[in-house]
RNA sequence: GCGGAUGUGGCGGAAUUGGCAGACGCACCAGACUUAGGAUCUGGCGGGUAACACCGUGGGGGUUCGAGUCCCUUCAUCCGCACCA
């Protein structure tokens, strides 16, 4: 017999596929469309086991979906600006094109060694100069509809890199590459107001029933909606105002304080002439000291100083201290608060530190009333008090009654707040796309026009670690024409954060070589929105956020008729080795290219996929992948041995024995279970296992003397189908060797027979009290008194209720009997 | 601190709607074939017992004829957010 050479089935397999265009798709509105897409990497130079866990899941969809019928995009690109190519420059003098092209070109390699079907004819780089003309069209629609916008804003600082850093490439505070302590820094930035956005993208996800709960959830903190209350409060002597929110206006006559952030603009004014200046000076000199991480951590003490003024209780007419805090932000609010000790924890922490007052405004039900008796803040229900004509009220009821008092008397205004921010954009960095934008003397900002994209990056740059934009120095690039009155002009040297390029591509894909325009309306009108997205979970926040935004806006400005991007996702869980994450640092790390070539893409891919369910970590085991090698390898002396049989007729026709029974059954149950597992729920780990169970059946029916052919030839071909998106090449040479002329691709998934489903005769168990006493065969749809008579005449069962009354008798029907005995 | 998840044999995991706990695979043990096997095939494999009984899904309590599954409580591990007024 042949043996099993899967290097020499994929290589053949995959060639063949790519030969005949297998995969390559296009709009075909007689079929149900179907988009599958997998998230797509950074181009770091090698396939890691997370990718391959992530394709192999992606893969099982695609094939699956195909062969029920539907029409299925399943693409490939690469997220290919950003930081580690810029480094390779540095430190190794490759220019970052030339990485990372040299890194897609291996990738890309290794992913065709996987065997997935991926319509290549689509694949997009973010970094190619037609993909990222539209990266910056996207940005230049978002500046004429007044979502981009510039503004000074404080930046992560890496004193020791001299570079500015991404939010997501500061770890606890500190450099994600060196570990040193990331400082602030005041920039020139540019933002997208995603802000304008928040409600609608908090709304949204009701929308979304296909998407995890943890996923929601965590994008539902992030946006951070909170009700409340906005109103001034009067400086005492003075002109000026500061506003607070708050979101228990019903606590406001229990204000013994005010606190600003130590960055409040109003505080100059404040602290002038006071006695307090110069303490007010040494404390906001100190905050700037610290990181972002220590001046707002919460295990940090809190601190203040005594401004020296007083603010007034719009409500009370009261006059309360001013204070500034550290643990009050710039960016959150109005960056200044009406201070309830009594009915905050930061507050009251606060006010016992600095003997403050603590007055108790709502009272629950065994709370003290005088604030000194406290011994931490009370955020509980209870009752106004302390509160003139509001006593009485709920802490509901009060928030609405302060809340609508306030707005008559024009003192505040009932407000919603989010802790959402702008989402920065602007990178002083070399490889991302140019911000398309030009500033000229007299006529000021002017975005460059559509027809000048795209902004080309020029190629001859130096790449020093000296914290600036190589751009900056690159004259030839930022030496320019004002586009509106033509004289000598200067380009924005700053380029974009790479989660902008990756917030359209997946509309990219559907018309991949458009030059004219971003995407074809058709084209995604048909393919939009992605019907399954698979990928890690930790971009639960970032990346699905800036998506769905930009989602959003396009369909805004009609260029997308859908409101979301992802219809159903999966995040999938990490690859462990040792119980921790692969890395190299820890030595663990397992090369899915030693993997392929050691035991094959079929096995690779099918151990991935049969250890843990998606959603789950997975324990990398080398014993395991054996496994899944010694199980191809028993598929294909299993379908060996039966080929010639396969070729033959039923001798003795109709009338099948008990055993060909079984092996029908089986056959349609794993049709059945396989169908369901893969459909309903992504368990594909149990799905591999009905597969191994069909498989297992089938091989000790090769014992039979008497095999019957049509029911073996039924077993054998639904095991291949089923198998195939998992592991498809030894599929697909199996299929042809047991005499297909078409590809195993091209079939339909198999449907099951609910006749073959139908039993005559089920086990069921006997529990007395409970527990398993006896096991009985009997008809199917027998009824009680039926059941009843064939339990007693079980010794087991007779022996075991010696002695005792039968109180009553339990039936799941097909399932168990259960005698209730005393 | 807040939010979320997970906890089942030696290991990865299964049990989908409250109904046989441990499917499937790994590891291990025994046997067959063999000059040989780290190949293949057959059988065994939660603990306990001579065999039963009995005990077993992190711990404790509860609901139920029946609980891995539901309720209360507690512990452990992991992840996310972290002074958001």
């Amino acid at each position: 017999m042949e043996k099993y050479d899967f290097k020499v089935i994929e290589a053949k397999w995959q060639q063949y596929w790519e030969e005949h265009g297998f995969y390559k798709v296009s709009e075909d509105p007689s079929r149900p469309k179907y988009y599958d897409l997998e998230m797509f990497p950074y181009p770091s130079g090698n396939l890691h086991m997370g990718h391959v866990r992530n394709y192999a899941i992606g893969d099982v969809v695609a094939r699956f979906k195909s062969m029920n019928g539907f029409n299925v995009l399943h693409p490939m690109g690469w997220d290919a600006f950003g930081l580690p190519a810029e480094n390779a420059a540095i430190k190794n003098g490759i220019h970052p094109a030339i990485w990372t092209y040299a890194n897609i070109d291996n990738m890309k390699r290794q992913l065709k060694t996987m065997g997935i079907s991926y319509d290549w004819d689509r694949e997009v780089a973010t970094c190619k100069p037609d993909y990222y003309k539209f990266t910056q069209w996207m940005f230049l629609k978002l500046y004429q509809h007044g979502l981009a916008y510039k503004k000074k804003s404080a930046v992560n600082w890496c004193p020791s890199c001299q570079t500015v850093l991404a939010n997501e490439q500061v770890v606890d505070g500190s450099c994600e590459r060196c570990e040193t302590v990331v400082e602030k820094k005041q920039l020139e930035q540019w933002f997208f107001k995603i802000t304008d956005y928040a409600q609608r993208l908090l709304d949204d996800l009701e929308l979304l029933p296909g998407w995890p709960d943890k996923v929601k959830i965590m994008q539902r903190n992030w946006i951070g909606r909170s009700e409340g209350c906005q109103f001034d409060m009067k400086i005492a002597g003075s002109d000026e105002v500061i506003s607070v929110f708050t979101t228990r206006p019903d606590t406001v006559f229990g204000v013994t304080y005010m606190v600003m952030a130590p960055e409040h603009p109003l505080i100059d004014k404040l602290a002038q002439n006071t006695a307090q200046a110069e303490a007010v000076n040494e404390f906001i000199a100190n905050m700037k000291h610290l990181s972002d991480i220590a001046r707002t951590s919460t295990e940090i003490e809190k601190e203040g100083v005594f401004t020296g003024s007083y603010a007034v209780n719009p409500m009370s007419g009261e006059e309360v201290p001013i204070w500034i805090a550290n643990y009050v932000l710039m960016d959150y609010g109005t960056g200044a608060i009406m201070a309830v000790p009594a009915h905050d924890q930061r507050d009251f922490e606060f006010a016992r530190k600095y003997d403050l007052p603590v007055r108790v405004v709502i009272q629950g039900e065994d709370t003290p009333v005088d604030g000194a008796d406290l011994s931490e803040a009370y955020v509980g229900e209870g009752r106004m008090i302390n509160s003139g004509a509001f006593n009485g009220l709920t802490v509901e009821a009060g928030k609405a009654a302060v809340t609508s008092y306030m707005e008559e008397n024009r003192i505040g205004d009932g407000t919603v707040n989010y802790r959402l921010r702008d989402w920065l954009i602007s990178r002083q960095r070399y490889w991302g796309a140019p911000i398309p934008i030009i500033y000229c003397q007299d006529c000021g900002m002017a975005p460059v026009p559509e027809e000048d994209l795209p902004v080309l990056l020029p190629e001859d740059v130096e790449f020093k670690p000296s914290g600036e934009s190589p751009l900056n120095y690159v004259n030839s690039f930022f030496e320019t024409t004002c586009p509106n009155c033509g004289k000598e002009a200067r380009r924005e040297t700053d380029t974009m954060d790479t989660f902008v390029c990756s917030s359209w591509y997946f509309d990219r894909f559907c018309s991949p070589n458009e030059s004219e325009q971003p995407f074809d309306k058709a084209a995604t009108d048909y393919w939009m929105p992605v019907d399954q997205y698979i990928g890690g979970v930790e971009h639960a926040i970032l990346h699905l956020m800036y998506a769905r935004f930009f989602t959003k806006f396009l369909y805004d400005i009609k260029w997308l008729s859908c409101r979301e991007p992802f219809t159903n996702l999966l995040t999938q869980g990490m690859v462990l080795k040792d119980g921790t994450k692969m890395s190299k640092s820890k030595g663990n790390v397992v090369s899915p290219e030693d993997i392929i070539n050691t035991y094959g893409a079929d096995t690779a891919r099918l151990f991935i996929l049969f250890a843990s369910p998606p959603e789950r970590d997975l324990e990398w085991s080398d014993a395991g992948v054996e496994g899944a090698y010694r199980f191809l390898n028993r598929v294909w002396r299993l379908v060996m041995d039966y080929a010639e049989l396969m070729q033959s007729q039923d001798s003795h026709s109709a009338e099948l024995d008990e055993s060909a029974r079984q092996l029908r059954f089986k056959t349609h149950a794993t049709i059945k279970k396989v169908t369901e597992d893969i459909e309903g729920r992504f368990n594909f780990n149990t799905a591999i296992s009905a597969i191994m169970e069909l498989s297992n059946l089938l091989g000790s029916y090769r014992e039979n003397p008497r095999p019957q052919a049509g029911v073996v030839k039924a077993a054998v071909e639904s095991l291949l189908l089923l198998l195939s998106p998992f592991s498809p090449h030894i599929c697909e040479e199996l299929w042809r060797i047991i005499g297909h002329k078409d590809s195993i691709c091209l079939m339909a998934w198999p449907k099951y027979d609910e006749e073959a489903l139908v039993q005559n005769e089920v086990e069921m168990v006997i529990q007395i009290n409970g527990k398993v006493r006896d096991r009985i065969m009997v008809a199917v749809g027998s009824d009680e008194e039926a059941l009843r008579r064939q339990c007693m005449q079980s010794s087991r069962v007779l022996e075991q209720l010696e002695g005792k009354t039968v109180r009553k008798f339990i039936v799941v029907p097909g399932k168990l009997v259960n005698i209730v005995a005393k």
